[in-house]
DNA sequence: CGAGCGATTGATCGCCATCAAAGTGGGTGG
DNA sequence: CCACCCACTTTGATGGCGATCAATCGCTCG
């Protein structure tokens, strides 16, 4: 980390910036740019909202641009011929989608809630990136922290029970959300069961049942479908591995 | 790809050079250096030897170091506190180990089969390649590659039937050794069936079924435990996709 | 030749998928 | 405002794939 973690102040901006008030600057890459710079990246690209359910871009497009998440929740996911789906992600405010140097995407994603996104031409952010070391930096930090996050993931997939992925699952996103805003104490869930089963590796049913079952446990507390309260974080834990 | 891609012409190096004579040398980050670049970079480390079977670093070390693998095979995994086991990636000649910025190992590195590498001190690897912008992008570029691995194997893990995951890590072991050597017809399985379960997701006794089922429907033909000819790509292609 | 380890093959079990049905809630239009 | 609809979720019953338990095989090495 050092060089590369978060956290430093972030400049202010004067009002008349176009990325005055973003929700998100302070948590993504434009948090290492001072405003020169972000806003001669500003006008690589433009502000774009997606309604809940409408895709970004498919697996197989040609990559063209790359966004940043501004709010809202992104899902990356990959199809297998017959249909069967596996999301390899969720992205959220601050997430930046484009580490790549392939020319086509290599997942669709999709948002998940209406989501908004700041989009830049593909050719012009990487001229961009090229003459800011830093942001370069940055970018190979992004990547070595969604490889170790994938790697994360191949050991609950291919080692774990489904009440381990559900308790993982459930410490995933509370930590994340915790990161993003402090978090209260309610925990939203934003994505559907099916998007839970599809990034867990397992089938809606089978996520409702764990749910349910961590509902009787009184490990957790719905208030509703969509948020939950975790009440015994250290025994979910425990849970989570076995 | 594109300006990251391999393939450019490796300089020779007079006889005398350290890295003279390396057989990894065209294939690794070393080929985007020239003579120069490469004895400075030689002299950050030295090049080591390792039994099959003897660990390089465990999870949870301090990361001091960081590799190139010159010769032999190298498995990565991590664990479960109760001993459950995923193997998360083999690394190969030309393969760079430490695309990381934390300061502990997040997975175990052994020798599947006798190992030949070659070690730098992570410290001053950082510092000189800070110095050689195409190195630092070099590096950016193996990492969205193995981010792309990585989430193909998700997919593996999350979705597939453990025929699927059969058929898929013979053609992904054979593009890989073709890439490497040409490859002749025989495709070499230098790791344990141990090995090949923990990487799949499986048990040994459905790797080893599973292969016995390749055989008898004339998918592939058994040399040996460790070697073996795929006698249709095209059908295994098939299959591995469901 | 025998010990020992990895691989194979066989028998059975159990977790999670599948099939099926009922419950829930949000949105629409009468 | 309420009835209806539709999509999503939950719960129940059953089944199958891959895990587990167990025995044998076969190679390497002493």
């Amino acid at each position: 980390m050092s060089q590369f973690s978060q956290g430093e102040a972030v400049p202010e901006l004067e009002s008349g910036h176009p990325c005055f008030g973003c929700a998100a600057r302070h948590l993504s890459m434009c948090s290492f740019l001072d405003g020169e710079g972000l806003r001669a990246l500003r006008e690589c690209g433009r502000t774009v909202m997606l309604p809940a359910g409408k895709a970004l871009f498919f697996e197989g497009d040609h990559a063209e641009t790359v966004h940043n998440v501004i709010s809202g929740v992104v899902r990356l996911s990959k199809l297998l011929p017959d249909g069967r789906r596996q999301i390899t992600g969720f992205m959220f405010p601050g997430d930046f989608l484009g580490i790549t140097l392939e020319d086509e995407h290599a997942f669709t994603a999709e948002a998940v809630t209406e989501a908004e996104l700041c989009r830049f031409s593909r050719g012009r952010f990487d001229e961009f990136v090229a003459r800011q070391p830093r942001l370069e930096r940055r970018l190979y930090a992004l990547a070595t922290h969604e490889l170790a996050a994938a790697r994360q993931q191949l050991v609950l997939l291919g080692r774990k029970t489904a009440a381990e992925r559900i308790a993982s699952f459930l410490l995933m996103l509370d930590d994340r959300q915790r990161r993003l805003d402090g978090g209260g104490s309610i925990l939203q869930l934003p994505m559907s069961r099916t998007d839970i089963a599809d990034y867990l590796g397992l089938r809606i049913e089978t996520v409702s049942r764990e749910l349910s079952a961590l509902k009787s446990s009184r490990m957790v507390q719905f208030l509703s479908t969509h948020e939950v309260r975790l009440l015994d974080r250290a025994v979910l834990r425990d849970r989570a591995e076995g």
